[in-house]
DNA sequence: GTAGATGTAAATGTGTACAAAAAATGAGCC
DNA sequence: GGCTCATTTTTTGTACACATTTACATCTAC
């Protein structure tokens, strides 16, 4: 996207990001700063920026003096990401209504269409990665480096959610036509309907949320609830 | 606030953004890590994860081999902050409409109080720094994590901009008042009336900005811009 | 006298060694 | 046989040394 000169820090961090998003990495994953720094061909110091990057994003966990691990998201931050995502994204859609030029609007539809390209050839780790790009172009395209910053973590939170609950469930997430649709109301600048668009586009999200509810593999609290009920105790693991 | 041991990188953290909030630290200032690590008798380690955390809280520039100087927020920057806040201010009222309970209400009129006593006192720095808390308080009763964080950057550079902009004014900033009225707002869980409170609120700021636009100080371009427009070249200093 | 180049000083970027903490292993005991 | 506690091993935290880049000043050529 951008020809800059990468530092070293942000070629790791980016090569972890899209492992996470792609779901190469499996939420819950140790990730271990000298294998990385091994398989990286980089010291340490490299690594621990990059994962420092990714804790602030939530993207890792990073428990002091305990390593990092790929978050996993509860049911519970999963629909907090999902509330937050839909404050940024009504104000992102207004704004891109308003800011929107014809180049910007071929920008749009030319990565929607990519993203459909590889959900067609069943790339679904790209897919998901350039559905979430969507996003973050929205954000550039409305002028505001605050909120692209923040839609920058939300956005990579709700792959890995993604990820997370819909492991099994039935494929629904090949949402490039509500993308186009989209594009369309920007086109047209109607704030209205882009809005309804894009609040009915997070409802998937959400509703997958609760799909995944019961089948939820990573929580363990809720699969043995019933156990725990018997003895008094709740053990960690 | 938390009891929980803190890191180096914290403490440090801390100090320097609570220095940069009470404008103890003006905005443009370089920031040497060699002689922060001598100042709070720790490594440069040390100081650059703080910095780099400062950093991606936008709080300060880091400037790839150049270094680390405190944000100086533009105009249109600072416009960008405040109608991010403006987002998620309102989704945060809301949410602080929903679940705020007697005991938390109570805290944030404790929050006023001491508020309050600093500007009474004259502590003008301390008084921004806790009017700041207060809102970072409102986003941890939204019970909306993501939220939270992304509302402690944007308080952050709020504070920033009221003190780059609001030099010279009439010290209006003592907005106490208005928070007593948001918490009744809260307290009686009138929603519209604490959002329109809170968007008043924000009006306060962003016209201080309008004030501020042609005694902007450290726009050095725009005071000298007639000389400038004599001699060709724009010595730096 | 000015523009450009070159050398020097200072600051940042990176790798690595050592210290401290947590996890894993194994011995001893009930 | 299972449990606890001590020891070992692994992993993270911190400091520091060296490499690289940048900024500044001086010098030279025109």
């Amino acid at each position: 996207m951008k020809g800059e000169k990468k530092t070293q820090d942000d070629v790791v961090y980016e090569h972890i990001f899209d492992a996470i998003l792609e779901q190469r990495l499996a939420p819950g994953t140790k990730l271990n700063e000298e294998s990385l720094g091994d398989i990286f061909g980089v010291s340490r110091t490299i690594i621990r920026r990059a994962l420092a990057r990714l804790g602030y994003e939530q993207v890792v966990v990073l428990r002091p003096n305990r390593g990092a691990v790929v978050a996993s998201p509860s049911l519970d931050e999963a629909r907090q990401i999902v509330f937050a995502r839909r404050v940024v994204e009504k104000a992102v859609t207004e704004l891109v209504c308003e800011n929107a030029d014809a180049n910007q609007i071929e920008q749009l539809k030319q990565m929607v269409r990519d993203e459909q390209a590889c959900f067609d050839r069943g790339d679904l780790g790209a897919g998901i990665r350039l559905s979430g790009e969507f996003h973050l172009l929205l954000a550039e395209i409305a002028r505001n480096p605050p909120l692209l910053s923040f839609q920058r973590s939300l956005v990579s939170l709700s792959s890995l959610i993604i990820a997370q609950f819909e492991k099994g469930t039935a494929k629904s997430h090949c949402s490039y036509d509500e993308h186009f649709e989209l594009i369309d109301a920007f086109a047209k600048r109607d704030k209205e309907k882009a809005v309804a668009l894009m609040m009915h586009h997070l409802d998937h999200i959400e509703e997958k949320l609760n799909l995944g509810d019961e089948a939820e593999e990573n929580d363990l609290k809720a699969i043995f609830s019933n156990v725990m009920s018997r003895k008094q105790s709740a053990p960690q693991a």
